[in-house]
DNA sequence: GAAAGTACTTTGTTTGTCAAAGTTAATGGA
DNA sequence: TCCATTAACTTTGACAAACAAAGTACTTTC
């Protein structure tokens, strides 16, 4: 009896950044502000989030004006789809497991 | 655009955690030792866990004695195969949204 | 009688999470 | 020109979670 969890990713464990991959991963780009009131986070928060998927590489920020006002935009880099994916194929051979 | 993560159970945001229900959920019962070979843990560790989950009333203990050892062994109660349950359903509906 | 097994609990360190406050730099309005 | 506001953080500090290691109590096996 195998539990087939070692693409487990540790980085996607927390909840939070769990739904900041799945909003970057199906978006492409996303914006500091927008991604904030989606999830509902303190700035603080969801910047230290973001923190952590740049230190791993799995996230990357573009930096630019609309206008006259700053805008920061996060997108997904290419480990971290990777990565992510891995993560999510982790999860649907429990879940397969499960339902045999 | 809404992310799905509303059944999220916090009790299994820990991996091991959600490995120790997958096994009870597909085992119907282990015991304290073999769970901790099977998962590589340390005694203190696996024991905090289950009790984690034993206070969620996700888990309940039998103990007995299989001849003159003492044998602990631990099964998932009905809330706690509900609540995985929705917690996997949840995950699927993160997974189907990323296929899309 | 010593060592080892079972199933913990306790201790102490480290890591993670979060809100709140502080920061920097720019803009818009009175 | 000064003040408030917005954007996007960083810092601080509190609290909770995770973990290994050591300790415990009781029993059995050598």
């Amino acid at each position: 009896m195998k539990i087939s969890l070692d693409q487990f990713d540790k980085a996607f464990e927390n909840r939070i950044r769990l739904q900041i991959m799945s909003v970057l991963v199906a978006n492409e780009s996303y914006d500091f502000n927008s991604l904030k009131e989606l999830l509902d986070l303190t700035d603080g928060n969801l910047a230290s989030h973001l923190k952590a998927l740049e230190k791993e590489e799995y996230m990357q920020v573009q930096k630019s004006f609309i206008g006259r006002k700053p805008n920061t935009r996060y997108s997904v880099t290419e480990k971290g789809r990777a990565a992510f994916k891995r993560h999510l194929q982790a999860l649907e051979n429990l879940i397969k497991q499960q339902k045999k």
